[in-house]
DNA sequence: CCCTGAAAACGAATCGTTTCGCGCAAAAAA
DNA sequence: TTTTTTGCGCGAAACGATTCGTTTTCAGGG
């Protein structure tokens, strides 16, 4: 392989002017052409690692995330990875599985990777485990979707508490009273908010709550399916379901069908995420509509101006959902 | 941040010493352990760019596919990772949106980056643009669901033709006789294939080719949902709908429920891939299930062997398709 | 007590860039 | 023409690890 070295000596200049000419520096009409001719007939290409060493950039970004088979994640991904990728940056990514150990793991793993910076959809670490690794290292982060509760960086999330209270409303004045909810654990922080979301829509209509109609779990299939035929056999069933993640309303559609349970006419289902797919539903589920294009854009963008020295304080910004019929 | 000079300088050995420890070599207790405390003491890190500008290797694979947005991808990607990331590679991925510009600009730009390997589920891209990237560089790819025709290097792929066939006679056996097909360009060897597998069931069948039942087009929502329209308003429409790729699936259900076709009383049809939402319709959808975990499994494993220095002539293989009722 | 040989440490060179200060020459101002 | 400015090229010193050939260390045998 050619190096620098080389294309300056058959150019006949030196090598801080071959330099000059591949990071866009002023050079001489003259030196430019040998130079790009040089570059030519060598084949040379820089080589990266050399010059991140120099320079301790990398001009990638890392995305950790707990996994990108649920389309939310992924659909996140595919807005960020093309901002960024139109900025120069490519992106290193993770998946945790949503397993505490793996998330630790691969943060460290990430940051002593060399990744400019981060872009981080937390789940189980804490705010020591976070600071421990960031150490004083100087990467920044910006956290999605979720933020771990005292870490100070920067925050894209949705406002989960209004619009889930907006679609338990929803459900409410559509006649019903007894309605479930099927969410994930309460350590997860949209979890906890959606909640909040169901019990405030309840409060307000002054609809006492009911216990065993809350039933949290993993965001999977499993848990949907279980769940659906959980609340199907309680003695005083719901009327409607309030279902918080796309994997959980696949399985309590998939445990209906199962069952012959006609949605809507015996059971409303109000879903969360993977509007496509609701759609094709006859009829159509209702659902919550998560702005993923611009929670990645958001996120790449905010990155970014860190990674080019912003030093602002860390800031919030909650995004807005919307209902989809 | 410390260096590994820092390191060897409180530690009271040489660098190379230090070097010796971290890289796993022998070295005497009593060193050992005054290394162990000057590593911790000072916070060392061994930086990434260094270790990389002397080995030429930065542990990482590059993935190069169309998007993450479609499931058959996300799920080879999810299961790639796994496999990758144990052995201690960390994946750099680029999202080409089936731009053929794109495909070529991140295949470089990945190549440019310092990748050890590269896994690559090709669309667009010529053999000889591909020879062009790769010239004499040493990156091993494994190309995956496809392969560029002319193109020396490994290839994971699914018997397309065959699970087409038996698709299509399944439907065939049910009584059908004007079965249409809704899929891919013809540059998309998947696509193909497919096809190929449709005209052989009909041959075998006996049962005459009606050049408009087969209907080409993106790989996406909008093909599936306007193809349907337009089969349905053919002089003779077909009583079945072999779709081949779950978007086009998706566009083809949603249009058929806003029409008020029932599916599958009016009309049958026959899906490919996204397992999960095809059996929660009421009756379930039939389709082709990809075994996309083994897809990403074997890339990944295929692609270390490659890493590690396996020179043998490159190799196919075709993993097997299921029906799933 | 010395010698021997294997194990481990050493020091310097190297990987391929970028960067920095200096100097020269041509263009602009006096 | 002389002085000042400006524009570019040059050479050498980093960046922080690994590696290679050589020297030191230290048991154990004679």
């Amino acid at each position: 392989m050619a190096t620098i070295k080389d294309v300056a000596r058959m150019a006949g200049v030196s090598q801080s002017t071959v330099s000059k000419y591949i990071n866009g520096g002023q050079v001489r009409p003259a030196n430019l052409e040998s130079i790009r001719r040089a570059i030519a007939a060598l084949d040379y290409r820089v080589n990266p690692f050399a010059r991140s060493l120099k320079t301790q950039r990398s001009h990638s970004a890392g995305i950790l995330l707990p996994t990108l088979s649920v389309p939310f994640y992924s659909q996140i991904f595919t807005a960020l990875d093309k901002v960024l990728r139109e900025r120069g940056y490519h992106t290193i990514i993770s998946c945790y599985s949503s397993d505490h150990g793996l998330e630790r793991d691969y943060f460290n793993f990430l940051v002593s990777t060399g990744v400019d910076g981060l872009i981080y959809l937390p789940e189980n670490l804490t705010a020591d485990e976070f600071s421990e690794i960031i150490a004083n290292r100087s990467v920044p982060v910006v956290q999605v979707d979720r933020a771990i509760p005292g870490v100070c960086a920067d925050a894209v999330l949705t406002d989960n508490t209004e619009v889930s209270c907006q679609a338990v409303s929803h459900l409410i004045r559509s006649g019903h009273r007894r309605i479930a909810a099927i969410t994930g654990p309460g350590s997860i922080q949209t979890a906890r908010e959606r909640i909040a979301g169901y019990l405030r829509a309840l409060e307000e209509n002054g609809i006492p709550y009911d216990d065993s109609l809350v039933l949290r779990g993993e965001l999977i299939f499993a848990t949907g399916y279980q769940g659906f035929l959980h609340m199907m056999g309680l003695a005083a069933p719901p009327t409607a379901i309030f279902s918080t993640n796309s994997d959980i309303t696949i399985g309590v559609i998939t445990a209906a069908r199962e069952r012959g349970v006609n949605i809507p006419d015996d059971v409303t289902v109000f879903g969360y995420d993977c509007v496509d797919v609701c759609s094709m539903m006859t009829p159509p589920l209702p659902v919550v509509y998560q702005p993923e294009q611009e929670i990645g854009r958001t996120a790449a963008q905010w990155l970014i101006r860190r990674l080019e020295g912003d030093g602002d304080p860390p800031r919030t910004v909650r995004l807005k959902c919307s209902l989809q019929f």
